[in-house]
RNA sequence: GGUGGUGUACCCAAGUGGUUUAAGGGGACGGAUUGCAAAUCCGUUAUUCGCCGGUUCGAAUCCGGCCACCACCUCCA
């Protein structure tokens, strides 16, 4: 089956083709720096790298960019407030951009353009559409003519005329012909950071940085272009008009839209209400703080668990569900990981002789082949960890080894593993997973444990209960197996 | 006013014309296992997919109307 994505251009699903094949090139909006990120801008980020993810698996090259804006009013306010520098503000910011990415284990993206590193290239671009007549200068300003451009709002389905006019004829002013022409270069104020140009002293507008710098790295015609879906008008709208006026050719084939995030909140009326997670509102969880508290592997869980196009309502709820359906994942591999020391047989069997086992895999492929369902292949996976136990339940092989069971069981593992790897999750190994806390925890728990062994040898049960209830209430969980005795923190 | 999105069990969430008389996870309940638990396995939990009509041999899936929620048209991933 072949590969199909939903376009927000022809709003269906398309069979996938990319321009050269065999490889392909996106680009993904990444953030402006002027504050923390949030869980909301990790949610394109993570289904792009799944999508690369699964795209090298699938035999393509993949070229991923993701910009970074580090030239924008609200940075120049923000740094006016905190009377500090936007470039302070920038390295700040994007270092923690970085850091969030990094633990999510996104390592594939390719280029993180910033727009001020690309002043030629957006001056030239501008130019090009004056020299072209479809952008004019005023009073050191460039505006893009909106009407000159016969298919202006294609994207989004907006017509013009249409829009709310009351608020657009209060934007009108600095030399702008029509209210709708947006700006390609703003004229700055004393003070404000600018860079020369034909012009006078400026600095870009919002949406040409993103047309020069992904055509600089991916050509004027390039596969895919994504970001969030607040992003399809005005700014993906006025890429297209941009990139597409000046070269005359087709932007991005492909544009792909993630779903955003909302939050449940109440309201001052004391009503609950959903909204979205905006910086802008105000009610953003912090990236960072999510990940410290759950673990990179259940926040990227969370953001697969759900289809990319969809909203994502964020409720510590979910999240409970979220950490405990993982969990299932993490046990199964401590689970194998203390069958490694039974002998196991040395031609262990390869994924397609294992029968049941070998069908997940075409399912995966085949969920993910329809525009990235990563909620679907992630129930794969499910399936397949739910097999895995009810084999090694069925030949008692914790009770007496089996050396080919167990090649039948670690071969299953690995397929479960170089699957879930696809979606970037399972990083952490299961030796690494179990290894929990320092030598002195390990130490305590393994004299009380032993104490409580005592008890229980005993049949003084009521000792060996209070023990454990007395564990679970600060949080450490014992679970008796065959001759040993596991804990972990709840 | 214009544009787009969403509405599937108690909760989260796949599925967009027949292989699904609706995946997967959480929760709940019953069973196996356990001294009791925990974990794991087995089973049960939507004759029904916001509502009303229509098309079709057949629809959660297509069409029309309506309702609710969210978002965009000003910065936002």
């Amino acid at each position: 089956m072949a590969l199909r994505i939903y376009n927000t251009l022809s709003r269906k699903k398309e069979p996938f083709q990319p321009v050269t094949p065999g490889k392909v090139r996106m680009y993904l909006c990444g953030p402006t720096v002027y504050k923390s990120p949030h869980i909301g801008h990790m949610v394109g980020p993570v289904i792009f790298d799944a999508i690369k993810r699964y795209l090298v698996y699938r035999g393509f090259e993949v070229t991923w960019i993701v910009n970074i804006t580090d030239i924008e009013d609200k940075l120049i306010e923000a740094a006016h407030r905190f009377n500090t520098t936007v470039q302070a503000l920038v390295e700040k910011h994007t270092a923690e951009y970085m850091k969030v990415l990094s633990d999510l284990g996104i390592d594939t993206i390719d280029r993180f353009p910033r727009a001020t590193e690309h002043m030629a290239e957006i001056i030239a671009l501008c130019q090009t559409l004056i020299d072209k007549g479809y952008a004019y200068e005023a009073q050191g300003n460039v505006w893009f003519s909106v009407e000159k451009d016969e298919d202006y709002g294609k994207l989004s389905g907006r017509k013009i005329e249409q829009q709310e006019s009351g608020l657009r004829a209060n934007l009108a002013g600095e030399g702008k012909r029509n209210p709708a022409d947006f700006g390609l270069w703003k004229s700055t104020k004393p003070g404000e950071p600018s860079w020369n140009s034909p012009w006078g002293p400026g600095r870009p507008g919002w949406h040409i940085e993103c047309s020069a710098m992904a055509m600089k790295y991916l050509g004027q015609t390039f596969d895919i272009h994504g970001g969030g879906m607040d992003l399809v008008f005005p700014h993906h709208e006025n890429e297209i008009a941009q990139s597409e006026s000046a070269t005359g050719q087709p932007f991005a084939r492909c544009w792909m839209h993630n779903g955003l995030t909302r939050i449940r909140t109440k309201a001052a009326s004391g009503q609950w209400q959903v909204e979205k997670m905006a910086g802008s509102v105000g009610n953003v969880v912090s990236a960072q703080q999510l990940i410290d508290q759950y673990g990179p592997d259940i926040v990227r869980y969370f953001l697969l668990a759900t289809h990319y196009r969809s909203p994502i309502e964020f409720t510590d709820q979910v999240l409970a569900d979220t950490k405990k359906a993982y969990a299932v994942f993490t046990r199964l591999f401590e689970r194998v990981q203390r069958l490694t020391n039974q002998p196991v047989s040395s031609q262990g069997p390869s994924v397609d002789e294992l029968g049941a086992f070998k069908e997940h895999r075409q399912l995966f492929e085949t969920r993910m082949d329809d525009d990235f369902n990563t909620a679907g292949a992630i129930a794969e996976l499910h399936q397949m960890a739910g097999q895995i136990n009810a084999l090694i339940e069925s030949s008692k092989l914790e009770q007496s080894p089996d050396p080919k069971v167990l090649a039948q069981v670690l071969a299953a593992v690995q397929e479960l593993r170089n699957l879930g790897g696809i979606l970037g999750l399972f990083r952490v190994s299961a030796s690494a997973a179990t290894a929990s806390d320092g030598e002195l925890s390990q130490a305590l728990m393994q004299l009380i444990i032993q104490l409580r062994a005592e008890a229980r040898k005993n049949k003084n049960f009521a000792q060996a209960d209070a023990i454990r209830q007395g564990l679970e209430k600060i949080g450490v969980v014992l679970e008796d197996r065959p001759g040993q005795t596991l804990w972990r923190k709840q």
